[in-house]
DNA sequence: GCACGTGTAAAGTGATCGTTTTACACTGCG
DNA sequence: CGCAGTGTAAAACGATCACTTTACACGTGC
């Protein structure tokens, strides 16, 4: 495998698991079997892996919701909490833990917001045929909530999420 | 004021603006004007700090929601989110920049989703007359994305997510 | 065949971390 | 008076932080 993708995996597992400020340059080194100056030579410093991080996660989260379905985006949701146990938004965890005052992460962070917005908007549209703002800021507002909610609670926010959706979707078409 | 209550708002403050690993205890001891020794006299370490700080927020938060309605529900989040600039759940950003590891701040954030979870259990009571817990589910929910979402969009978020839980509400109110 | 790019291993950089310690001042109470 | 409690100021603790440096090994291609 690709150095930079070890790293990258490597170090999003870890940054899931104890938080970035948590995880030393020293496990991630060590965790993707490089040497610090490997590392540095590849990401400029701490900051950039973070921000490498993000947008690599962003990418793969899009290729995840590639059809314009509400259970396409609540089942990448789903797949997404499957195989790593998020512990909330990785992107507003990167912010906050930064303070937003790193440059590079917080306009990953909005890159990947916005993104989510235009796609929650193209699914609105060929699930009831018009574009809708109310109902996708609701949509986006119950992925949101089951991010986070399943940290505590379990994947199983997911379906309470999905459901909501549906039941406000038809309740748009309808109308 | 006193000393403990001078040092949690501070400790609050600055745990909000900058994550809690960013924030070291001397930022904290200037901040709130104390000596080091007195704030360890006072919370033990850090952890014992931060675990405190969560626990006066708790407290705090169901003080401002003390009538059991939707709106009673949303007006207190966003009095929260106007007096203070919150950067998503206080709870669940300590929870997650300490991995989960801290017995004392993993069970500061359970007891505050818990509290959270009753309080709503009562409003969906109090509003539709009757047991729902899909609608309660829902409405946690709704909230946890309006926390979340007001931190890169703002406070209308808070709107959405009242307007959709009031909508919810009256459509279980009928059935 | 030799420069160049890319990698490792490991020591060292100064700064900052959370926490403890030492020394001293003030207050209220028996 | 004396002593316990509570506070401050400031130095020191070892650990760990992000990051750099030094020294060396291995291919590849001109």
């Amino acid at each position: 495998m690709d150095i930079r993708t070890r790293l990258l995996e490597t170090a999003e597992q870890l940054f899931d698991r104890h938080g970035f400020n948590a995880t030393g340059m020293d496990r991630l080194t060590e965790g993707a079997g490089i040497s610090s100056r490997t590392l540095y030579k590849h990401v400029g410093n701490k900051n950039g892996l973070i921000a490498a991080v993000l947008n690599e996660r962003d990418r793969r989260f899009h290729r995840l919701v590639e059809e314009d379905s509400i259970d396409a985006l609540f089942g990448a949701l789903e797949t997404w909490l499957a195989q790593e146990a998020v512990r909330g938004c990785l992107f507003l965890r990167a912010w906050g833990e930064t303070g937003g005052d790193v440059p590079e992460i917080a306009e990953a962070m909005e890159r990947h917001k916005q993104r989510l917005r235009d796609r929650i908007g193209d699914i609105v549209v060929a699930e009831i045929g018009r574009h809708d703002d109310e109902l996708v800021e609701t949509m986006q507002l119950l992925f949101e909530g089951a991010t986070h909610m399943a940290a505590y609670r379990g994947v199983a926010a997911v379906d309470v999420a999905r459901r909501a959706a549906q039941r406000l979707a038809n309740a748009a078409r309808a109308s």
